[in-house]
DNA sequence: TTGCTGACCGACG
DNA sequence: CCGTCGGCCAGCA
C-alpha cells in the first residue's frame, strides 16, 4: 500500500470498500490505518466526503456501539438509516440490532 | 498564522 | 455507573 495518500483518502479507500448490506466502525477503519486513536478523523473525514466527488458510502459507518451518530450529518434526516435499511440492515432507535453479523473488518476481511 | 473543534475510543477516578 | 480527559489529524474563522 502506498502512504503517500493522505489519511483522508486512505479512510476513503477502505470505506469504498465496505459490501454491500455490510457496516462498520469508525475505530475498525482507524486500526486498520495504523492508528485506532484516529478513529475522530475517520469520522471527520467522512464529513469531508461531502467535498469529495466520489461516492462515499458513510452511511455504513458507525460508531463502536452500532448506533448512527452521523445521522444528522447526513442530510438532517432518517436518510442514513434509510439507506441501512435498504440494504437489509436492521436497525431500531438509530442502532444497528444484528451489528455483529453484519460488521466488516477491514483487518479481517480486507487484509 | 494560531487555535478551536469534530460523525470516536479507551482509560481513569 | 457516569463524567472527564488525552490522543490522533485536518478543516475553518
Amino acid at each position: 500500500m502506498e502512504n503517500n495518500d493522505s489519511f483522508f483518502q486512505r479512510v476513503f479507500e477502505v470505506v469504498k470498500l465496505i459490501p454491500y448490506g455490510r457496516v462498520t466502525s469508525y475505530g475498525a477503519v482507524a486500526a486498520f490505518l495504523g492508528s485506532r486513536s484516529s478513529a475522530r478523523m475517520v469520522g471527520w473525514a467522512m464529513n469531508a466526503s461531502h467535498s469529495y466527488h466520489e461516492n462515499i458510502p458513510a452511511h455504513r459507518v458507525v460508531n463502536r456501539n452500532g448506533l448512527l451518530t452521523g445521522k444528522r450529518h447526513f442530510g438532517g434526516s432518517d436518510v442514513m438509516m434509510e439507506l441501512l435499511l435498504s440494504e437489509g440492515v436492521q436497525i431500531e432507535n438509530d442502532k444497528i440490532l444484528n451489528f455483529d453479523q453484519i460488521f466488516w473488518d477491514p483487518a479481517k476481511e480486507l487484509l
